[in-house]
DNA sequence: GTCTATATTTCGATAGAC
DNA sequence: GTCTATCGAAATATAGAC
């Protein structure tokens, strides 16, 4: 593996541990096993580094929302990739970077968070616009919308799974949405509440 | 106003803009217009000013949920807090905490936070119960992942409106929310689905 | 390309005058 | 109670030998 693979790595573990703030050059460094002037031969300083190591990152989660244009019907499928296992306490890679102040403040750092979020909410909203096209959920859902609250489902319930040091709240929360989900499909088959049945359905 | 209250209210605003970890003691006297002498009689250190500080945020935060156990049928009330102002690019005082390596291995610090988050989440699971005992929702609705699920479109909207510095993503978050609720309110009206109705039903 | 040595600034905290 | 002066350590980066 190359010095600059090395560095690059470790530097993703730190970011993800403990944020870019919190992470110092020396520290990435001595993880990587490389000395100082590498480090510098390499990379302008501690931005460049993060940029490169946080690529990395980013791919990975685009990567797991794969399964919302995979096999299966939409429900199917939205429901499976809010089943995948995620290390609530250890937190989302991507998601933790918004908190970072210093993350905020560097427009490339954070324009590489905001795509990430932009792609996978573009896959939540293609897959919840072919469920209610099958009929899979309400005529009234707004795409859009509900993609943005499914992310926030994942990302808060790592806020909460953090806040407790525990996995519990993380599965709370999605099997919550997921009940709300199979709720909503059930709504969308029986289409318009009505005090007055019709005779159809009587029948 | 005091030098101790000048100082709180100094740490709780950098605590919220920067977090805990990017906070050092010397801005916060700096902001408060306090010698360094000042703080040091006051407060051991930087993690007292901050456990001072960080209970009246906390305070903040389990009065706004307030209205869950306030007028109005449970759902209107779930909804009305769901929809209460929320500044996404300012992030929230308290969850992002969660996200800050010193805080989370502080554990008098961690303990606020998760207090406060349970504080929370014991009014969300009251209003969902009494929302079920009304036939608002699904009888088979779990209060307490319900109750998490709705914590974490909260959370997880900040973190999508800091991702993209805009209030967009949190407000689409909580109208995709309440969107769900009304689907499975919907859902609760007409509770099991079959295919042959009753007699009742018809009459 | 990689290393060690050093520079500069800021951190969190202490000392001690007033 | 409040201030200024100062400490020791760590942060980020540069210099320059090999």
């Amino acid at each position: 593996m190359s010095t600059r693979e090395r560095l690059t790595d470790a530097m993703a573990a730190l970011l993800w541990e403990r944020g870019y703030a919190a992470t110092s050059p020396n520290e990435v460094m001595a993880r990587a096993g490389v000395g100082q002037g590498s480090m510098y031969h390499h990379f302008s300083g501690k931005h460049e580094l993060a940029v490169a190591a946080f690529r990395g990152a980013i791919d990975t989660l685009i990567a797991e929302s794969g399964v919302l244009a995979g096999e299966g019907t939409p429900v199917e499928r939205i429901e499976r990739y809010l089943a995948q296992p995620r290390p609530g306490t250890k937190g989302c890679r991507v998601g933790r970077m918004t908190q970072d102040p210093q993350v905020v403040q560097d427009p490339e750092l954070l324009a590489l968070v905001a795509g990430a979020f932009d792609t996978v909410a573009a896959r939540w909203t293609q897959a919840i616009t072919e469920a209610v096209a099958a009929g899979e959920l309400p005529a009234s859902t707004v795409p859009g919308d509900l993609a943005l609250t499914l992310s926030a489902v994942l990302q808060g319930g790592y806020v909460l799974a953090r806040a407790k040091g525990s996995q519990a709240p993380m599965d709370a929360a999605v099997r919550g949405a997921v009940a709300l989900l199979e709720a909503a499909r059930a709504a969308a088959a029986r289409p318009q509440p009505r005090t007055t049945p019709s005779i159809e359905e009587c029948s």
